[in-house]
DNA sequence: ATAATTCTTGACCGGTTTTCTCGGGTATCA
DNA sequence: TGATACCCGAGAAAACCGGTCAAGAATTAT
């Protein structure tokens, strides 16, 4: 799970959709204008969320965009999903999970790196387009540790 | 908290020598070969660790990297910290909250990203050296909500 | 019909950031 | 004094980001 400015910006997008759409499809410049986003970019970024069959799209005067789904449904996730391409985080993941294992000592970290992948996709999975509309984000500490080992140091930073 | 390759350089590199050193210095050109990163590279990485403590030096013929604490006190998360200077995620967020309250519904996400920042550091913050070493990396599911909402949901991936 | 509106698609680009290299230092020890 | 290994700053190479441009297709209003 990748984390970029263009994930962000088309969360952005689709909260601000969410947000004014009653109903009725929004073209994509009251978006740019509202985030301030170019509009060409965008088109970009809903190409990809209309690919991922996240909106709905109509053509046409008085015509744009509709999520696909309530905004209870789609996650978080789900959004940069659609338009961030996975990232190999571990060198030697996807192809060859070979040179992992010959190589001793090597991959010690590969673990770390895949359950951290796990950590952050697992908050975004559980936060909806709607959670955000209407500000219901965990506040600090939602989450609990299964063994909060140190969990006293993490006040030290 | 940033995730770059620089930071899981780092942190790799920390692992290595955790794992390599029985009390004695390191050098980096051994580390560089096992972990297959530029000795150039690994040393400016070293020279931040240095700066933030993390690592002590030794200088001369035997000489190399000692880690500054028992591997089971320095955090993931500390190594991260020093290597990759933070970044600003929101936009808005450092310099000038107030373009974020003045443009009404335009900072919606903004709570969310800062929460995702918090959830990050937090299992950073849960793993020690010595835990990835000894490969106590929790698996899967190691964070349970608060609020499991769509906890279901998560397996749709 | 036809014109206006709006989405659709794909190629391309300049600037910034990140990653990495190079070359020369400096401390230490045999 | 020479070999080892850390120390440091200037840059090159590559990737990425945010954005532009242009041509086209579907739909609706007139």
């Amino acid at each position: 799970m990748r984390l970029s400015t263009k994930g962000r910006y088309a969360v952005m997008a689709m909260v601000d959709l969410a947000n004014t759409s009653q109903g009725s499809p929004v073209a994509l410049a009251d978006i740019a204008e509202r985030q301030e986003i170019s509009l060409s970019y965008l088109e970009q970024l809903f190409a990809k969320l209309r690919k991922g069959g996240l909106v709905k799209s109509v053509r046409g005067p008085g015509g744009g965009y509709l999520l696909a789904f309530p905004s209870d449904v789609t996650r978080i996730s789900d959004i940069i999903l659609a338009v961030d391409e996975p990232i190999h985080t571990t060198r030697c993941a996807a192809g060859s999970p070979a040179g992992c294992r010959t190589n001793r000592s090597r991959c010690l970290t590969h673990d770390l790196w895949e359950e951290l992948g796990n950590q952050i996709h697992l908050y975004l999975s559980s936060v909806t387009i709607a959670d955000v509309v209407h500000r219901r984000v965990l506040g600090t500490s939602g989450l609990v540790l299964r063994s909060p080992a140190k969990a006293s140091a993490v006040a030290a930073e």
